[in-house]
DNA sequence: TACCCGGTTTGACCATGGTCAATACCGCGC
DNA sequence: GCGCGGTATTGACCATGGTCAAACCGGGTA
């Protein structure tokens, strides 16, 4: 709790370790301080960029770290007894995947990578062991989870019984968001996921997603080009959600 | 870690005690000790049973407290800007509440009794206490939190693209399976939410569910009289939804 | 250049399940 | 007993979005 981060220098270097943001730049509730990090940082592992298509954990392989998106984007999916297979999310960089694996010592769900990215690997033993000394550490885990939690229901909440456009819509305004949060220019989006992935993602054919992404270019609120979508009506699009959002 | 549990008789004394169940029954991993328990203990409050429609927590209430069901049955929602509302679960006795409040100080969801009910109240700041003299707490509630996640993305994927009578199969077969961990008869289910809340949860019209209840009644799988259900073929009811899971 | 292949778009058709509305049922109070 | 209110059931109709199938596009490769 003492030597708060003081200046913005510090911060940013800090920022460029991996491992840092989802964990710790989490709203920074109880101040972690500068030596917290440098243990944090002890536990975080460079990993070599997954190439599209490649498998970061599988379902059913035994836990034993969590992963924070580095560069790059991937999905997580659970696959059913026959082939049938579920998008849960997409994850950009700053994002924490696995805490599904805490539960018992096996990863509900799949990772893979949508296109070439890197992550960063926390090893949980050694995060028990750094949050042992790190009190605050361990605070921050559990809103981590908790928010990963309320961030599924909100998901919830739309595959209910939401309109197929408006599903459509608050998918791209929370990734909208989400780009903003990244500094990225938010009314810029590059998706990286198929067609077919943002239809699964959001319960609706492919057919059905690309019908809207026309539509919604025809009504002049996008610009889409294949992966790239343009927004060019924000307004538009907040009130064809009615306040709904996602992740 | 020393002194770990040695008598049933014990057990079950702690047992008897709320609270227990959902943060420490939840499989004991690293064997908490009898006096672990007792700490444990000082955080429950026991409350006054709740009336039917009485309100637990409010969404947007702030976050104070985690509660495990002692008694009866509860459901949590959210409610959009509109009136617009969906239901994120139901909660049988030995479940935990609440603990979406633990990203920020509000409780994202509300919750409410589906009938006279009764539930303990395990303070927060006193939880935080009791875990920083009992280490394996921390890891028990990082795996309890990440468990509701598992949950709700197992929901998830039936909401996703299930036909209508696959979901209304997978969330009898999922109370079934609740009954049966609360040594209650599983092929005896007492439905304590109405159809509406049923079909809200699983995304269908009320309609939809009332026909599916008569179909399925009509087919002989079940014998339903309003809030009573009875499994008349499990081994039925199992192959119509292909070995998915909630719950 | 021609070719192919995956992803995407578009069209035509149709089924599932939603909506609206009427009726039935149950429990409860008088 | 009767009537009332909330809940559930049933029917008829229809819309949204799923399915099937064909064409299209862009990028990579021979």
């Amino acid at each position: 709790m003492l030597n708060a981060i003081e200046t913005d220098v510090e911060l940013d270097e800090l920022r460029r370790n991996c491992g840092y943001s989802a964990i710790a730049d989490f709203e920074l509730p109880a101040g972690l301080s500068i030596a917290d990090f440098q243990t944090l940082n002890t536990t975080v592992r460079e990993r070599v960029p997954l190439d599209r298509g490649s498998i970061l954990f599988h379902q059913g392989d035994s836990f034993a770290a969590l992963y924070v998106v580095r560069a790059g984007s991937l999905k997580t999916f659970v696959e059913g007894s026959e082939g049938d297979l579920q998008i849960l999310g997409f994850h950009l960089p700053g994002d924490i995947m696995g805490i599904g694996g805490l539960i018992n010592e096996h990863h509900p769900c799949s990772a893979e990578a949508l296109e070439r990215s890197s992550v960063c690997e926390l090893r949980y033993t050694k995060l028990q062991e750094v949050s042992a000394s790190v009190p605050a550490l361990h605070h921050q885990m559990i809103r981590v989870i908790s928010g990963a939690l309320v961030n599924e229901q909100r998901h919830m909440v739309m595959m209910g019984k939401q309109q197929a456009q408006r599903r459509l819509v608050v998918f791209i305004r929370s990734l909208a968001g989400r780009y903003a949060r990244l500094s990225r220019d938010p009314l810029d989006l590059t998706l990286s996921m198929s067609r077919s992935d943002i239809a699964n993602y959001l319960g609706l054919a492919l057919e059905t997603v690309s019908r809207l992404f026309t539509k919604l270019e025809s009504d002049g609120v996008l610009a889409v080009n294949r992966k790239s979508v343009r927004i060019l009506r924000r307004d538009v699009l907040d009130d064809l959600c009615g306040n709904e959002i996602d992740i």
